[in-house]
Parts: structure tokens; sequence; C-alpha cells
DNA sequence: GTTGACACTAGACTATACTCCAAGGTTTAT
DNA sequence: ATAAACCTTGGAGTATAGTCTAGTGTCAAC
């Protein structure tokens, strides 16, 4: 059990993010002390650290919330759902990962060029270094 | 030379939003006509969709207006900086890609656990996929 | 020559995701 | 037993990224 201060630390956010996601329904505490401490299970520490990378790579509050909760329980009905759900997520993160590519590809052209690498003028700011990427 | 109309259908952006991004330094048309009507290049359209995809990977309209700026020259100085800024972004991206790599194989779990597949149960919330994949 | 689609500016409004503050109660260490 | 450090709620404030409205001007087609 964790007290909110030592679940933020650990999990490397603020108090109030915490109490802000959980007005958002994304981490509920499993208990509150006879204060009226919220106190949380070490998981949720896995829990931020999800919605973290997945704010990161663009996914909003609303979509995370979404994902964390997908449950797949012997109805076959949910199943349906919950693979509809993902299966568009999945198309999304193909998307970027494309993107995230082509970005890195660009950025590590425009730091070659910046090494005294022989890259010619056309490499010389990030859209020269995309355009080309284009060409190849 | 495009009007700003065109260059939003052309983008799939709004003309708001292109007007947003000029008064935030991103976009800025290369002229204007006699009625103070806004003219773009056929480039922009690759600067607008550079702008989208950097933004949908995570990035805020600031660093990319700042990737957006940067120009190596022959000037020593100036490679020392864009270098130094390229390879921050370069960390920044591959963690990012890490991150989406990570959600995109929780989701495939999940997404196969709902095609009947025989994942344990373990695997029937997104953070069960994600801890079973860490175990691995 | 006027109607409809498009353009202009300035400024108000919205959604998302926090972040901070006030006023108070609790816990812990000395 | 008291001060520092922590916790509570409610609500206000901020940054980012648009989005919309009002009032006006321009242009192309009928």
């Amino acid at each position: 059990m964790l007290k909110i201060g030592e679940l933020a630390t650990l999990a490397k956010v603020s108090r109030d993010t915490l109490r802000f996601y959980e007005r958002h329904g994304l981490v509920t505490p499993n208990h509150r002390n006879d204060a009226g401490y919220r106190l949380y299970s070490a998981s949720d520490v896995h829990r931020i650290s999800f919605i973290l990378s997945a704010k990161e790579v663009g996914f909003t509050l609303n979509e995370i919330h979404q994902l964390l909760e997908l449950e797949v329980t012997k109805d076959e009905k949910s199943c349906q759902d919950v693979k509809q759900i993902v299966d568009t997520k999945i198309a999304v993160v193909n998307q970027r990962l494309a993107d995230i590519k082509r970005i890195k590809k660009s950025l590590q052209t425009l730091s070659n060029a910046c090494s005294g690498g022989d890259e010619p003028a056309t490499y010389c700011t990030i859209l020269g270094a995309l355009s080309e990427q284009n060409r190849e």
C-alpha cells in the first residue's frame, strides 16, 4: 500500500496529476485509510508508466482510458468489441511507427551532415532531409 | 501558387489551422496578392505534412518549429548547435519508438486473445499483456 | 450587376491536460 | 507537544492547439 506521495515519487508524476487521473478514471486507489488518505497498490506504478508511455506517443487520456478498460472475458460479444477497438488502434500505431521512423531518418541525416559528412546541400534542413528520403 | 483554401484541402487541415500555424511561425505564405490573399507554394503541402506527422508522434508545435528552423550552413558554430539539438531529439525519438513498439505488441497480444488464441488469462487486459511482455 | 463561394482581421470560445492555491485535517520526528 | 511534512477537497489558473464568430472585402459565374 502506497500513499499518494510515495506513488508519485515512484511513478515520477505529481500528486496533483494522480488526483487528476483519478477524477478522469485512469487510476483509482484500492483503499482509503481512516483519515481519507488514498492507498494505492504497488502495481499502480506500472499503470502510470503505461499511461505516460501511451501519452508520449500521442494517445489522449480518453484513448488511454478506453485501452485500460478493455477486458477480454469469456463473453463472445465482449471479444468482438475488444478486437474491433484494438485492431483500429493497431492501425493507428502502425501509422505512427512509420511517421516516427521517417522523422528519425531525417534527424540522423541532419546529424551526419553536421558531423562533416559529405551530404549534398539538400540535406541542410529537416525538410530537405525528408524529401531526399522520399526520392530513395 | 495556392490560395489558403486550396492548400487547406490538399494538406487536409482547416484554413483556420493554417492561419494559426502562420501566427506561430510554422508556415508562412510566400506572397500576398493585391487583395491581401495568402499565396502559398506547392511545397508547403510537404511542410504541413511534416508538421502533422511530428505532431502525431508527440512533438509540440514549439518543438516542430525548432526543427523546421534548423539549418546547417557552412558556419561551424551553427553546425555544433544543430547537431546538439538534433542528437537530443534522436534520443527522444528512440525512446518513443521503444514505447510505441511495446504498446503495439500488447495490442497484438490482446487482438490474438480475441481471435480465440490460447493466450493465458493474464493476457485479458492491456496491462496483463504488457506485464507478460516484460517477463519474456 | 448581383449572388455565392471564398478571403481578410480581431477576438472570443473550446478541449485537453495539467498545476497551483486556500483552508483545513493527519502523521511523524524531535 | 509541537513543528514539519504529509494528506484532504474544491476551485481557480495556465499552456497548448485549435475552432468559431462577426463584420467586411474580393472574385467568378450566371
